[in-house]
DNA sequence: CCTTGTTATTTCCGTGATGGAAGAAAGTGG
DNA sequence: CCACTTTCTTCCATCACGGAAATAACAAGG
């Protein structure tokens, strides 16, 4: 089964590949793009013709040290990155986020509105106000896309919601109806993992993981510059509910170490509350676990070793080039970043290579911008994926 | 950098990928490849008629129930198993195991040396006289495939092998000198696993792994139908010590809970050695284990606990379709399978779909089968990988 | 200032793979 | 014997690609 989305902007397979190369891997020479995809310079010459034309393309002054080179100087192409523009939205159970990006993916403008209902056509309701109100006084945007935590299938219908208690929502084209926009949907994770592969830390890797820690955990696997696709159980969550050690100690959904029940925001409050009978806020835990408050110090060290556990288990079986540790919850590695890194040493070879371990700060926007990633991928670029 | 093997068999990409689609996937109709590989029907006839004339391929009877459809009948292609032979050797520190395949990867004859000395010469004299045996009153083998444990570079040079003392040899120029045959070399796991992707439990999974128990620990990763190429640690071995629990017994590498020091065969006996003063085989020390003595039994369940949470936490961060269990020591299998299958369950989610855990007896001969299998890939169809 | 050398890019053309249309082949069912 | 269906082949227009040669744009040196 193949979902061809059709991009309006009909790219044959050589000319999309030359416009991914050098969207994602910045400025590049003609013939050092030949050199990168294996062509000869004549194919570039004619891959990169109507690219320019479209407005896609651009000849850029070249960077860096011209002098004491040799020869015809090289004329790099880059991407006009405000030839289009693009929309992308996170929706959560109570907000949604949107943001207006350029083809660059840099955030050109962001707005939130809370959710007043969950009827799926309410719901598109807001985001078509959203969108109208993100482009006005702009050109219209080329394309729009969504993320949801869940199951999504075939980028345009949400298979199953357990958050916002959906199932078989075609969300896609009760967008596209409103808002007369090309419309891509996927699942909240996959999109931030795409957006990190083009555009973050993930940018030129070949094996990357990214684990994300705030209301529930995300992981996600780039192996071959790819995005392993999920599949099955991850769809649902259970994939992510691993269990760290079957005999540590008993957690709040009555099973003993999971990582979910460890590491995510409300498992963490719900653990102090608990214990003390005040409902205190996530970075406020976190600073009296630093201040050397023991209860919350209790539960912060033990996230901090799950978390440990979680990333050396990880390098063990992916050996990623990197990790990036992203979602709200990463304040954690501020306050036990020394036990983490502990933990992990602790679970590994001690001749193995240290596991490179990045940590981003990021908020709902930035999920936000993952999606509007998805739809330069599937809109402008018809990059087909599965 | 790419290693373009030279095929004496100069297939188009177009023939290639259909030489690989019948002979991984049997007989199939040209309508069938053309559904599979999405090409048109004429490219179908073009692509199969030089293949049929090089005697590759051959049309066959058609199976199954083909009374009551309509139609034209289909003819479905298959390779010609015996079309060519090939040869695949594996290299442990002591003896050379060395069988004799078809196309199809079946094995005809099969042979061992015994090893007396390690010097990269002599070695290369025995695998050539292995050969003239293998292929007396045979037609002469398309190509010579070895596995060998350590790292292996460019698939002709062993980097680096400390069971054999070697580093650097250049072993595929050696036999190829020796033997007229064109030869592949790679590391024994890596070849084990395409041999199981190709014509194995894995075929046609797009998501599979292979864990051998033996001297020491496999692991192979096969993703989207292929594999991942190892990497920096994997390669040293390193990848492999996982620590499975930082605070569990110690082990007699003098650390605690490493898979290695719990699971292979060395350190198992090692074990009991330690224990009892006296040195029994792997085999009855599980018999005994399966009988009730005390100290074997420990010994053993500490090694099915751990086999249970590797396997968990592969499925874990992996969620293959199969995981392919073998090597020398799968007996652990048979005599504390319910213990591993309870310690899987124990470290994954309730809900999450079990795991499918297939156990192999596999004896060294079938590692020199994976490296015939090598052979058959890089050298018939000319498969580029990394 | 002109020549030579070097590297980047373009032009031009032959080759070869591909898809699509049309037709032939080989059956089934009435 | 005649539709009808499905598979496979033939034939042709198209098009992407590589390779060779030409051109462009610079530096270095006389």
């Amino acid at each position: 089964m193949r979902t061809q989305a059709e991009s309006w902007l009909p790219l044959s397979p050589g000319e999309r590949s030359v416009a991914i190369e050098v969207l994602v891997h910045g400025p590049l020479s003609r013939t050092e793009i030949a050199r990168r995809l294996d062509l000869s310079p004549g194919s570039l010459t004619r891959l990169t013709k109507p690219l320019i034309q479209e407005g896609l393309l651009v000849e850029v002054e070249e960077a860096g040290a011209t002098e004491g080179r040799q020869g015809r100087p090289s004329q790099p192409l880059d991407v006009v990155a405000d030839s289009r523009h693009f929309l992308g939205f996170k929706i959560t159970d109570d907000t949604v986020y949107g943001v207006l990006t350029t083809l660059r993916s840099e955030i050109v403008a962001r707005l939130d509105r809370s959710l007043a209902a969950r009827d799926p056509g309410e719901v598109a309701d807001v985001l078509a106000g959203m969108t109208r109100e993100l482009s006005r006084g702009r050109p219209r945007p080329a394309g729009l896309g969504i993320g949801v935590g869940g199951l999504v299938e075939g980028r345009s219908v949400v298979g199953e919601s357990p958050f916002l208690g959906w199932r078989g929502v075609p969300l896609a084209a009760l967008v596209e109806e409103r808002t007369g926009l090309p419309v891509v949907v996927e699942n909240d994770t996959a999109a931030f993992v795409e957006a990190e592969t083009w555009f973050g830390v993930g940018r030129g890797l070949d094996r990357f993981v990214v684990l994300t820690i705030g209301a529930g955990l995300g992981y996600g696997l780039v192996l071959g510059g790819r995005r392993v696709p999920y599949s099955g159980d991850e769809d649902r969550g259970f994939g992510r509910h691993w269990i760290l050690d079957p005999y540590g100690p008993l957690t709040p959904d009555g099973r003993r170490g999971s990582a979910v029940s460890l590491l995510t925001i409300p498992n963490i409050r719900y653990q102090v509350r608990a214990a003390t009978g005040r409902d205190v806020g996530y970075e406020e835990i976190l600073a009296s676990a630093a201040a050397g408050e023991p209860m919350p110090a209790r539960v912060v060290g033990e996230a901090a070793r799950a978390l440990g556990t979680l990333v050396a288990q990880i390098a063990n079986f992916v050996m990623p080039q990197k990790i990036l540790l992203a979602g709200e919850g990463v304040g954690l590695m501020k306050v036990a970043g020394d036990v983490v890194e502990n933990t992990i040493r602790d679970n590994r070879h001690p001749r193995a290579a240290p596991v490179v371990l990045e940590t981003r700060v990021s908020d709902f926007h930035d999920w936000a911008r993952g999606a509007a990633v998805l739809a330069i991928q599937v809109l402008v670029l018809g990059a087909a994926q599965v």
